[in-house]
DNA sequence: ACTCAATTCTAACAGTGTTCAATAATTTAA
DNA sequence: TTAAATTATTGAACACTGTTAGAATTGAGT
């Protein structure tokens, strides 16, 4: 049976949010590896030291900042999808929906890769145990799967179409962020848009 | 008018080809953040110190280690494409060569990522400024621009391919490497040819 | 043998993430 | 109200990082 928060736990929680509220905010203007435990610390009202005590490490503050930042994803991905009807429709606004999310937030993108730079490594964060963070973002990719299975698709079928798209978004805004996509002449959005109605009209054609 | 390299400097550069190969063994081993100058140094038979003598810092030695991997990049796909007829099989083959190069060289899918997050950062690598480093990608990526253009797009719209075949292909590698691929059951080869063939087939359609 | 430049080393600097014992603040018990 | 116990926070240190300055070494040319 779950107890209410007590007292001392909401305000416990607080000091974690106001911790986690300085790094997002240091890390957004620092860069990742350019922010140290120092500038947070210090934009907290805290000691470097004092925040060992709420946090196991460096990593661990980075890895809340980036739960909640998929947590923001997943948000946004359901509103995109709930305010649209028929499955077409719905697989293009998902899909849409993951790619603008990180189009209009260039630092959640950033934190994002370094969950995937983090499971090429042997030890790093990004890996299957991660429970939280991988549940996280499938929970932001389920309503792609649930629309491609809406037009017919097979579980494993459905899966792919999100494997699909995700890679496809996620090296479109790998491109839009470092002004490469100018290089050639193109717009991120609309070369999302043109392959997500091929890959509707794909599905459908099968 | 070229003079032949003096023996002065055949000497030098072999010294610092020797560096770059410590860097790039270390930095396969301890990843780019973990290596150290120090490590690179010791494994050169070097003191850090010296490394400066050299290399300007140790992002130049990254730097160098990375246009050293786009070069060979661009050999593999002009490679895959040389012993192929046909501009459909090309294409095919020109992104399949890209594909593979990096499903194969993780290392080097490593070294590149780097390139893209320090385009992110306001300043770091990964920028225009750096022709060396965005030449050697424009070569490794023109044979599928090339073969675009033999199947009747026009050379915006050839951009556009390569574009789309990077993103894809780049996606699709983010996700194999991390093990992610198979959260999904899905095979990382096979879809990107799988989306080659609808690529080209979209192509010869209009 | 002497010079001069190219190369390497030693020693240090300011910065990093992290730990630990001591301390302050706050809650609980008597 | 006071004493005890828990919870928070700190200051000082540690081992490490990339980088720099200056001294020491090497090696070739005269």
């Amino acid at each position: 049976m779950r107890m209410r928060e007590s007292r001392k736990e909401a305000v416990s929680r607080h000091k974690r949010e106001l911790i986690l509220d300085a790094a997002r905010s240091v890390f957004a203007e620092e860069g990742l590896e350019g922010a140290s435990l120092r500038a947070i610390a210090t934009r907290a009202g805290y000691t470097p030291a004092a925040l060992y005590f709420h946090f196991d490490s460096k990593e661990a503050i980075y890895a809340e900042v980036l739960r909640q930042s998929l947590a923001s994803l997943g948000e946004a991905v359901g509103a995109a999808v709930a305010t649209t009807r028929g499955a077409k429709q719905r697989l293009h606004a998902a899909g849409m929906g993951f790619f603008r999310y990180y189009a209009e937030n260039p630092r959640d993108l950033d934190l994002g890769f370094y969950l995937f730079r983090g499971g090429m490594k042997p030890a790093g964060l990004g890996h299957d145990r991660d429970h939280a963070l991988n549940a996280a973002l499938e929970t932001a990719l389920h309503p792609i799967a649930e629309a491609a299975e809406a037009l017919g698709a097979s579980r494993p079928k459905a899966n792919m179409v999100v494997v699909d798209c995700f890679a496809h978004a996620t090296g479109l805004l790998l491109l839009l962020h470092t002004g490469r996509i100018r290089m050639f002449g193109a717009s991120a959005p609309d070369m999302m848009d043109a392959y997500l109605r091929e890959k509707v009209a794909q599905l459908t054609r099968e």
